[in-house]
RNA sequence: GGUCCUGUGGCCGAGUGGCUAGGCUCAGCUCUGCAAAAGCUGCUACAGCGGUUCGAAUCCGCUCGGGACCUCCA
């Protein structure tokens, strides 16, 4: 199916139809997380974000080759400055083991979490450690072209020799004389001829646990460079889409256009994407703000124990409630929060909206199962190709899941009467109904019932069984015994309805 | 301080110059042995003040509030 899709373009901050010169290819890059602690819940929406745009252009026909970085390389944690210890090193160190068992450890459960989030894996996962000789080698190419200078084993990036060519603030819409003017002053910077120009490469001092031999002497590939060198190693000098969050644009992207332009001449990209943040109380979740808590903490609402040998969902240790959930939300449910919210507005959390979302989401899930059961008639009351137009057109007006849940929900509102008797379907169009929700809700969405699936079909044997013994009691009118039957499931969270057809369950998480 | 974004009904959250999403909550009704579920109906908003316009929540200006970036951060 030809679908007009548009994206909104950092570059030109508008939306922009989509077109890619190498269709069916698409290359997409995505800056993926640094691995010296756990991920976070607001680094998982960029992610889902970015998945969703992923499984979208994929259904739409694109093949695309869908890249998305681990950083493994200890940075500064003052790059600007190239002061302060590296962080994986300083977990190494303060936990006595090799760098590469901090980032292992960390990206089997960043892993693990993007997966119960049901985000799909990306087509490339490089790791920066695993490319420090294409660094160098752009690193030299940027010397050679000479937007780049070696100071005292460490290389820099001459960023006001580069903004007299090219435009420096091409992302962030910021002119030199603005940054050069508001940037605070910083330690550290003496090896640096402009208060802007960033590294490279590092030289290593000699405490420094990740350490590469260089032209330059021992050292480090400096932050923004890896993401370059994976990206025109695998997606080529000018590729599609490159994302990120949009904390990213004003350094880290910069800087990433003005080395690919200062190494080869042409702009790296052609569509760059930027997700907001995710807040709580109304303040963005950060790291370094300390406000953040952990995939695990959210999906069961139990705190981290303290002395918890990992925050991986299924090795962590929990120790009683968190302070900030009424209760645990289950990925499916975080995730359809998520996609109610366009990726370009700030989702704040709180335990309203996601009980709300909650039940939205079941109530989704259930018209899917429902779906699967129902009757068809003569003729039909909806127009189900409209409706599935409508699903397009919100999808291509920059991957509107807002919209698109609004319209979706129109079609549960669909299956719920045509069930419930009130309206009729033919049965090609309910066979356009069930594409309908599959390629939406399963494909697109990545929604799926985790609560259900983790009842098993032991447990929905079993409850056919109850269900029909019930049943037969009702059949008898002996409501005492019905009645003790709902009620003791409904102490195991487990909800029966009645209806018409017979009666079906429901899970409470 | 500089740059930029934002303020929608009880809550969350889309959106376009006129046709006023959606989810959750609440109330009523239908259905039901009762309940739940499901459906239907109702509650109808765009921070404030000006301006542009036949018409603005949507465009412009100002005021007030919230936030982001300018240091690492998805």
């Amino acid at each position: 199916m030809e679908q007009k899709l548009y994206i909104y373009n950092t570059l030109t901050r508008k939306k922009e139809l989509f077109h890619a010169p190498n269709a069916p290819h698409v290359g997409m890059y995505v800056c993926g997380p640094t691995l010296y602690s756990d991920v976070h819940i607001g680094n998982c929406r960029t992610f889902t974000s970015f998945d969703i745009m992923f499984r979208y252009l994929t259904h739409i026909g694109y093949k695309v080759r869908y890249v998305r970085n681990i950083t493994d390389v200890g940075h500064l944690e003052d790059e600007n400055a190239g002061t302060g210890e590296d962080r994986i090193g300083k977990q190494a160190r303060l936990k006595k083991l090799e760098p590469m068992e901090i980032v292992n450890r960390y990206a089997f459960g960043f892993r693990e979490v993007m997966g119960l989030l049901n985000l799909l894996p990306p087509s490339i996962e490089p790791l920066a450690s695993g490319h420090i000789i294409e660094q160098i080698e752009m690193t030299q190419e940027i010397i050679k072209r000479g937007y780049a200078y070696e100071k005292d084993g460490s290389v820099y990036f001459d960023v006001e020799k580069f903004a007299k060519e090219h435009n420096y603030g091409v992302l962030s819409g910021r002119s030199l004389e603005d940054q050069l003017n508001n940037t605070r002053d910083l330690d550290g910077q003496e090896e640096k001829k402009g208060r802007l120009d960033f590294a490279l490469w590092k030289k290593a001092k000699p405490e420094h646990i990740m350490r590469w031999n260089s032209p330059w002497g021992e050292g480090f590939p400096g932050w923004h460079i890896e993401c370059s060198a994976m990206g025109k190693k695998y997606l080529g000098e000018t590729f599609d889409i490159h994302g990120g969050g949009m904390d990213l644009i004003p350094t880290h992207h910069t800087n990433e256009v003005a080395q690919s332009v200062g190494c080869c001449g042409n702009a790296p990209v052609r569509y760059w994407v930027h997700t907001n943040m995710l807040t709580l109380n109304g303040q963005k979740m950060s790291r370094s703000l300390g406000n953040v808590f952990l995939p695990v903490e959210l999906f069961t609402g139990m705190k981290l124990a303290t002395d918890s040998p990992s925050a991986t969902p299924s090795q962590a240790k929990l120790d009683g409630k968190h302070p900030l959930f009424e209760k645990g939300y289950s990925p499916m449910t975080v995730r359809f929060f998520m996609l109610q919210t366009h990726y370009s507005s700030t989702l704040d959390f709180s335990n309203e909206a996601l009980q709300a979302a909650e039940k939205g989401f079941r109530k989704l899930m259930e018209a899917i199962r429902v779906l699967g059961k129902l009757k068809t008639g003569a003729t039909s009351t909806s127009n189900i190709s409209a409706l599935q137009q409508k699903c397009y057109d919100a999808m291509n007006d920059d991957f509107n899941t807002s919209i698109l849940l609004a319209n979706l929900f129109e079609a549960v509102r669909i299956i719920n009467t045509v069930n419930d008797g009130k309206e009729t379907i033919t049965e090609s169009d309910l066979n356009l109904l069930r594409e309908l929700m599959h390629d939406f809700v399963i494909d697109v969405l990545g929604l799926k019932d985790d609560i259900r699936e983790s009842a098993g079909d032991t447990t929905e044997g079993l409850m056919q069984l109850i269900i029909k013994m019930r049943a037969e009691a009702r059949a008898k009118k002996d409501f005492a015994t019905s009645d003790l039957v709902r009620d003791e499931l409904a102490k195991l969270n487990i909800v029966l309805k009645d209806s018409k057809e017979g009666t079906g369950w429901e899970l409470k998480s």
